[in-house]
DNA sequence: CCGTCAACAGTTTTT
DNA sequence: CTGTTGACGG
């Protein structure tokens, strides 16, 4: 990490900008450049120097853990807490803001905040209301465009106004019967955390003028991933005009926007200077993190890009060892490389430790190669992404419970447990529910609790019914005398989850342990100071629920990352921004991956790409691994794997190319026929320079493991030996085993199930 | 109403 | 290949 930033240690163009005080600034802050520390040193000087209130300050970031970051050093620079002041992302300090005032817009400040998967089957739901079918349009797509709307703060009316072809006449018709049901439900989505607090700096009278007041100073993180929304948001509250405002800093990298996709708008950070006339602008270009021979693979590969503002990352560090390219077999080879060299350096260096490393990667489906060669190699690792731990089965159906109790209108929680446990409430009653409930315009608990007047549940179901809902208004009741984690646990136990979990076997132990993790996460919760700013939550009547379920539903994977887990890291590129790393693996460079295909159409999806790609190598601070397989397993299909033209611009002369030891076997023996110039190649290497092992072909086999002659492995039944002979092609490879106990045998590899010996 | 099995579709990145 | 959805029988 970084030194204790103090004044004396910046650099003059990061003196510049912490010393800026008022007026609209822009710093252009290139990566590694030390722009955190440009950021909470500029907080603490407002503080120390100009004697700004902290609760006047607010810094918006792109993740809780930059946030939290933030805060604790700005409280180490001033060596108190920074009390009052805001820390969030624009998402939290949006869901903060509906919090005090979601009444000015008809919700209550209890709201439930829907995820993107909860969000997906509201979607759906209204698409089958409506009677749109989602066998036409994907409801992902329908909830693509609506979510692409609000991003731009296109509102319903208006999409409709301008919809013209039967996509977008469909789309306009679902978005506001999605946008009535979220409010009949007292609900927001994650897009309305950006978009109704700008309706309410544009509607409710007086609360913009009561922030523009109160938010003098406002410091916006990673400003070249904000959209539409963020925008107006940030322009709203910032911009200068008559008696207060117009201090704005925003620190970005043009260089570094991956969020196209996600709405973000990259002409936000390039049109700065002309939307905030006047603004300074600081560029950050010298690099604390990596080699120089990283940042000249960075420079050479991001110079690629026309679209930039432009600008060259310098560095006074050593040269640093060469980058290495690597070129595997498949996924499963280059996974297994991977692990291996990182076995190879740790035992190397002693001082190195598994949280060193980092293997990224374009998509997330790319993990499990790699997740299966760490756990053969006996490597620790943690996965960042893909599926979290927020949304797995058991803790989205405790969550839904804990919902809806703290929101009894919210119909999803209410439709997710209805039935879980098993009540016997089956799609037939849950329909004719609903109807009933809709016709007597109750919500659903509302029903469930009066379902003896409706003739239609007699007795096992209209009992159930009332039963459940009791037990929510119970909880409910309980929810506004005790902390979160009382009420989660008792919850737990009386609805006999645990156990039901521990009863589906092994794996739902997995699942109980999970459950008990987040009844120790509430409880952690309960336990922590409250945060400053809180105070003022706390008095607009929420309950201590209702503030944990906020909170979780903002939680995201890079937020549970453990920097000092003893383990090493698998994530997505977009996962590692902000983060940094001594090694860095980058794997499946290749056209068609990483750039993705369809980046190929369009230029400037593919100069996102390339950015990303940026982003990745500019994550290593010691050593940059780059790595591609010559075939690789999509969707159970083989494609041959060509090396991402991205590696190109790369000067030959800092980077150093390897091979696994599969794909040299497999060449030597020519048995790999995928383009052409494999023969050529093969010629260059020059044949026999390899050591003599017997090579097997699996260019047919889907997983078939590589074996070569006097390996040691172990069979489930004879126990360990060595490999004498191999024979046979593709599946029918067999190998003559001599084991300690069993002796000699002849088994065929496809069937023997053997694992390899270390 | 619920469990089982077959057919099926899907892979980009995330607050 | 894998997780999810739909049809069917108990």
């Amino acid at each position: 990490m970084e030194q204790a930033a103090s004044h004396v240690q910046l650099n003059p163009e990061q003196r510049s900008a912490v010393q800026h005080f008022e007026g609209p600034i822009l710093v252009l802050a290139g990566a590694g450049s030390g722009k955190t520390r440009v950021l909470t040193t500029r907080i603490a000087h407002l503080v120390r120097e100009h004697g700004v209130d902290p609760s006047g300050i607010l810094a918006v970031t792109f993740t809780n853990k930059a946030a939290g970051e933030m805060r604790a050093r700005v409280r180490t620079l001033l060596g108190e807490d920074p009390a009052g002041m805001w820390i969030g992302t624009f998402h939290a300090v949006g869901a903060r803001l509906l919090r005090r005032h979601a009444d000015r817009l008809g919700w209550t400040s209890s709201f439930t905040i829907f995820d993107a998967d909860e969000a997906l089957r509201e979607t759906k739901r209204t698409m089958e209301r409506l009677q749109v079918s989602p066998k036409r349009w994907h409801p992902k797509a329908v909830h693509g465009a609506i979510s692409a709307a609000k991003n731009q703060l296109v509102a319903p009316d208006t999409y409709a106004a301008t919809a013209a072809d039967p996509f977008t006449l469909a789309v306009a018709q679902v978005f506001a019967a999605y946008q009535t049901s979220l409010k009949e439900q007292n609900a927001f989505d994650f897009d309305d955390l950006l978009v109704k607090p700008v309706d309410l700096f544009t509607t409710a009278q007086g609360l913009l003028a009561y922030y523009r007041q109160r938010f003098t100073f406002v410091l916006v993180d990673e400003y070249q991933d904000t959209n539409r929304a963020q925008y107006q948001f940030l322009h709203l509250l910032a911009s200068a005009q008559e008696e207060s405002g117009g201090n704005l800093m925003v620190v970005g990298d043009d260089d570094q926007s991956i969020y196209g996709w996600r709405g973000a708008d990259i002409r936000n950070i390039l049109d700065f200077e002309r939307d905030f006339p006047g603004a300074r602008v600081v560029r950050l270009e010298q690099n604390y993190r990596s080699t120089a021979r990283i940042l000249d693979a960075a420079n050479a590969v991001i110079s690629q890009n026309l679209k930039r503002k432009g600008k060259t990352l310098r560095t006074s560090a050593e040269a640093g060892e060469p980058l290495t390219r690597v070129e595997a077999y498949d996924e499963r080879d280059e996974a297994e490389w991977i692990a291996h060299e990182i076995q190879r350096r740790l035992m190397r260096a002693p001082d190195e430790t598994a949280r060193d490393f980092v293997v990224l990667y374009r998509t997330n489906a790319q993990s499990r190669a790699l997740e299966e060669a760490f756990r053969r190699a006996d490597l620790p690792y943690q996965i960042v992404g893909g599926t979290r731990f927020y949304e797995r089965r058991e803790i989205m159906d405790a969550l839904a419970y804990l919902r809806l109790i703290s929101n009894p209108r919210d119909a999803a929680a209410f439709e997710r447990v209805i039935n879980v446990p098993r009540r016997g409430i089956g799609d037939a009653s849950r329909a004719e529910l609903y109807r009933w409930a809709a016709a007597r315009g109750m919500s659903a608990l509302g029903a469930a609790a009066r379902a003896d007047e409706n003739p239609t549940f007699r007795g096992r179901s209209a009992a159930a019914l009332a039963e459940f809902a009791a037990l929510v208004a119970r909880f409910t009741e309980l929810a506004s005398q005790v902390a979160a984690g009382q009420v989660i646990e008792r919850l737990v136990e009386e609805i006999g989850l645990l156990s039901a979990l521990e009863e589906e076997g092994p794996e739902g132990t997995e699942r109980a342990d999970n459950v008990r993790e987040l009844i120790a996460a509430a409880h952690e919760f309960d336990a922590r100071p409250l945060d400053d700013a809180e105070d003022d939550d706390v008095a607009a009547d929420t309950t201590a629920l209702d503030r944990f379920l906020q909170k979780v539903s903002l939680l995201t994977d890079v937020d549970r990352h453990d920097p000092d887990a003893r383990a090493v890291t698998l994530m997505t590129i977009h996962n590692a921004k902000g983060l940094e790393f001594p090694y860095v693996f980058i794997s499946g460079l290749e056209d068609g991956l990483f750039p993705l295909a369809r980046a190929f159409d369009e230029p400037d999806t593919l100069e996102e790409e390339r950015r990303l790609f940026y982003v990745g190598i500019t994550r290593a601070r010691r050593k940059l691994y780059l790595s591609h397989a010559r075939v690789r397993r999509r969707a159970g299909e083989v494609r041959p794997g060509i090396p991402s033209s991205f590696l190109e611009p790369i000067p030959p002369l800092i980077i150093e190319h390897q091979r696994t030891r599969a794909l040299s076997h497999a060449r030597a023996s020519g048995s790999l026929g995928w383009h052409g110039s494999a023969r050529r190649e093969e010629r260059d290497q020059g044949r026999g320079r390899e050591p003599a092992g017997v090579w097997v072909d699996y260019s047919d086999s889907q997983d078939a493991p590589r074996y070569v002659k006097g390996e040691r492995v172990r069979h489930p039944q004879f126990g360990p030996g060595v490999i004498r002979e191999l024979s046979g092609f593709g599946k029918d490879v067999k190998a003559v085993i001599d084991f300690e106990r069993a002796g000699r045998k002849k088994v065929v590899l496809r069937y023997a199930n053997l694992q390899k010996e270390l």
